[in-house]
DNA sequence: ATTTTTCCATGAAATCTGTTCATGTGGTGT
DNA sequence: ACACCACATGAACAGATTTCATGGAAAAAT
């Protein structure tokens, strides 16, 4: 019934004081303007200026209405402006899938420089998936997937964005921490600690530990690196973590790392898009600012 | 830009999950919804709905004006709701000036059966006005004007809705309560007390006193009824108010009331309203009620 | 007091927007 | 593989909005 275009009538009629003026502003003639009232007044079935002279002043009605117009039009005016916000691909919310939980500290120093250049953009991480984080990007759920793991399906793509080597964390007071390269014996008298994910998806287990039909004394998980570091600093066992994590704890606590096997576990965490759709340029922006932070980050050798 | 069919379509296809069904609930076949949305997408320069498969689902934009449509829809039905309320005249407010200070007694009377019966309308009671009572209806400050001295003038109409006598209000101690009517030089030794407003319109002054070339000893004014009644009470002067009202307060303070001169002061409450215009049928109804209550506060004979 | 100007109303014609009709395309379920 | 279902699209149509031309009435100017 009431359109906007009523609630703009009433506003310049208001602010212009006469409805000649108001169709002016309004870019319209005072013919139209006379039809569109009158026409309004039929179907409301009531009176909403009053003619006085040649001066319009608005009924009770419309002084009713002429206050929802004062109330309503700036929220439709903020909705264009977003939306344009939206379409010029300067607003929104960046929703970022993680796999793999140390990947979380890198993911800071590139959502930084991010959030700071994109002042109209919100990150969102997620880190639980029901499905798996490659069917949550599928449905949308999410718009990048940071994993270590690629899983190549259609219509989502991977890129490598930094090469990371996966060591073993063992304590300094350890004589472990003395070997050039951790075997798979080694850790059967040690208590292994990873965060709480499937065994299928720790490669210490899926290419160090199963294919030398080798397991450690205990195996416990913990949320948290600070913890687990902890645990592995007082020397209550060992864990796998990046290289570059590793160094970047071994600063405030009394931890080393040990290359796994001959070649060492070498990965990279990956950053995976849907193919099909446009991106939009924020996205555009993260994932170049992500590129960028590997030959920053790239700390190991 | 973002119109309101433009939010309603937004809620539908929520509410009805696709696009053929939001077509049927808005009376509209699927291609003219089809249209629109494309339009729409187009004039925004963003998707806001991600076709999958043979679904549609909104995109962040999308969400973005959904969510501004759950919230922004239902106040614009209200506004047809209420303006609805205004046509059947059952909405609105109805403004009463008052010019005559004792008639604020009577006028409740008739307001408390009146808002009973429209529980839509409002009613607010001006006593003040810079230019006059008769301006103010004029001027659509207010609509309904309770005097006791109507003042003929051209799109003003008065009519007469409750007779009453002025009197003098004395202590029931005083000598004077004794007397059959009262005479102006009865006042000569007395203090008068009126309310706060100018003496030509005191009738008290223009019909009694002034002929007779008399005056009291002391004029006093006094804002409210009850202060009024209990200084004549005490037998520290005397007031003069319509008999109704002094019988009224009778039961509660020992006052009595005399005639003034031989054939008493008689007066009338009158209404005045616009004559040019419809009156709203909940005006009709308060001045109905208005007449009615003559027959009924006829209290004095 | 008369004239001029200003502002709003109105009917008919023109234009524009939104809608329908008819048909096409592609994904979904059996 | 088939029918079905949901959305897309182009052309034609209908209705609503807008303009043009004009009139009337109040206010301002002469």
């Amino acid at each position: 019934m009431i359109e906007r275009t009523h609630l703009r009538i009433f506003r310049e009629i208001d602010r212009q004081g006469s409805l000649t003026a108001a169709a002016e502003s309004l870019h319209l003639t005072q013919s139209a303007l006379s039809h569109t009232i009158r026409k309004l007044e039929e179907r409301v079935g009531t009176a909403l200026w009053r003619r006085e002279g040649r001066q319009l002043r608005p009924t009770q009605a419309g002084e009713y209405l002429l206050r929802e117009s004062l109330r309503l039009l700036p929220q439709l005016e903020r909705i264009d402006e977003v939306l344009a916000g939206y379409a010029a691909g300067e607003q929104g919310t960046l929703r970022i899938g993680m796999e793999c939980h140390p990947c979380y500290q890198w993911l800071l120093k590139v959502v930084d420089p991010f959030l700071a250049e994109w002042p109209g953009v919100d990150v969102d991480v997620k880190q639980e998936f029901q499905f798996g984080g490659v069917a949550a990007l599928f449905n949308h759920d999410i718009d990048i997937l940071v994993t270590p793991d690629p899983i190549e399906k259609k219509g989502i793509q991977f890129e490598p964005v930094f090469p990371y080597e996966q060591v073993l964390v063992v304590s300094r007071d350890s004589a472990l921490a003395r070997l050039e390269q951790a075997e798979p014996h080694h850790l059967s008298d040690q208590v292994l600690y990873t965060y709480p994910v499937a065994v299928e998806r720790l490669d210490i287990f899926q290419q160090f530990l199963l294919p030398a039909q080798s397991s450690p004394r205990k195996h416990k998980t913990v949320e948290a690196t600070e913890i687990m570091l902890q645990m592995v600093a007082a020397n209550r066992g060992v864990a796998t973590l990046p290289q570059w994590l590793v160094e970047e704890y071994s600063k405030q606590l009394p931890i080393a790392s040990v290359r796994l096997g001959r070649g060492g576990i070498h990965k990279h965490i990956h950053l995976g898009t849907r193919t099909d759709e446009a991106r939009s340029s924020f996205g555009e922006s993260f994932l170049a600012l992500a590129f960028q932070s590997a030959g920053v980050g790239k700390v190991s050798t």
